[in-house]
DNA sequence: CCTATCATGTAATCCGTTACATGATTAT
DNA sequence: ATAATCATGTAACGGATTACATGATAGG
């Protein structure tokens, strides 16, 4: 049994697995797709290696199927909900960051009327399937992803508000 | 001469040397810590580095002072430059991430109330320290720094609406 | 039947983070 | 003097990104 160090990344395939039980690699990326993935990215590697990190320090179980394509399934154990519920308990006080690649290019000199003209449409499309997914909505979904993609709109409409002022 | 990627860190390196003139790390890391460094950090030991990597693919030079510290200096070259110019003058579409740690732990369950408490003083200290650089910014600042600083106290005032709203 | 795309996984690389270290300056 | 902090740098580690690869399924 390893220590590790659990990430953000941990969290997200922990979260999940206790969400969805049993899973695969795969079926966490799909997941991982039409969920969290709206504003926190994981490549689909990630899902194959950080599970397998998981179970070296207990908190994940690890089964393979038996023939077929002998898929990997995870499971979160008992520690690992324990984890989840200490990192979801203790409210942080630390903040992200902005690190918009299009705000750095401003930053450093780029013409803002372009920068604005290009970063409209996009912010735009992402309001719009943001919007979709809020109004198909079933209503089983948990408050949680609720407020997080209510952050998201709210987030797209601020940084839409910018641009426009300076699209011109 | 070797082939390297260019990351943000790079043109940040690339921007900070443009902008300064012969520098070096450490002189890097304090104008990192009162411009760009507030809506994206790096940490120190890349400001070692990055220079480094830069100088081997010939974006930059490298210098050492003669007698005492024997300081690496650094200096952007014309090949340089001209990665940054491009850089700068191709407008991108790409979004940055929201990537809140707060909002991560909401998703999977948190209460929001209290991740609201706790994430409230935090952005308003941030808040107020943009507008304290901002109110004590010099004439002579460029256009750049200033849109992307108040693209962050606009990001702030958003945060602080969202958070209030749930602090209930 | 062939091809494109989806499903599934491994391996290598590299950047970012953390840890370690030591000389200089300032404060007590 | 001594402690504390600033200045300056190197090294190791590990997680994230990229690249590579192959079997299954569906469409034409």
């Amino acid at each position: 049994m390893q220590e590790v160090r659990l990430t953000p990344t941990s969290y997200i395939v922990l979260g999940l697995l206790e969400f969805a039980g049993e899973c695969t690699p795969y079926g966490l990326k799909q997941m991982v797709a039409v969920s969290v993935g709206n504003f926190w990215t994981l490549h689909h590697a990630q899902l194959y290696t950080e599970p397998e990190r998981l179970a070296k320090a207990g908190y994940v179980t690890e089964k393979r199927e038996r023939g077929g394509r002998r898929r990997r399934l995870y499971e979160i154990t008992a520690t690992g909900r324990k984890a989840l519920d200490d990192w979801r308990s203790e409210p942080t006080s630390s903040l992200g960051e902005l690190r918009e690649p299009a705000l750095l290019k401003l930053f450093f000199g780029a013409d803002p009327a372009a920068v604005a003209t290009a970063q409209l449409p996009a912010h735009r499309a992402k309001l719009a399937e943001y919007e979709a997914i809020r109004d198909g909505m079933p209503e089983n979904v948990p408050r949680g992803p609720r407020i997080a993609l209510e952050a998201g709109i709210l987030n797209e409409r601020g940084f839409i508000e910018f641009w426009e002022e300076l699209a011109g």
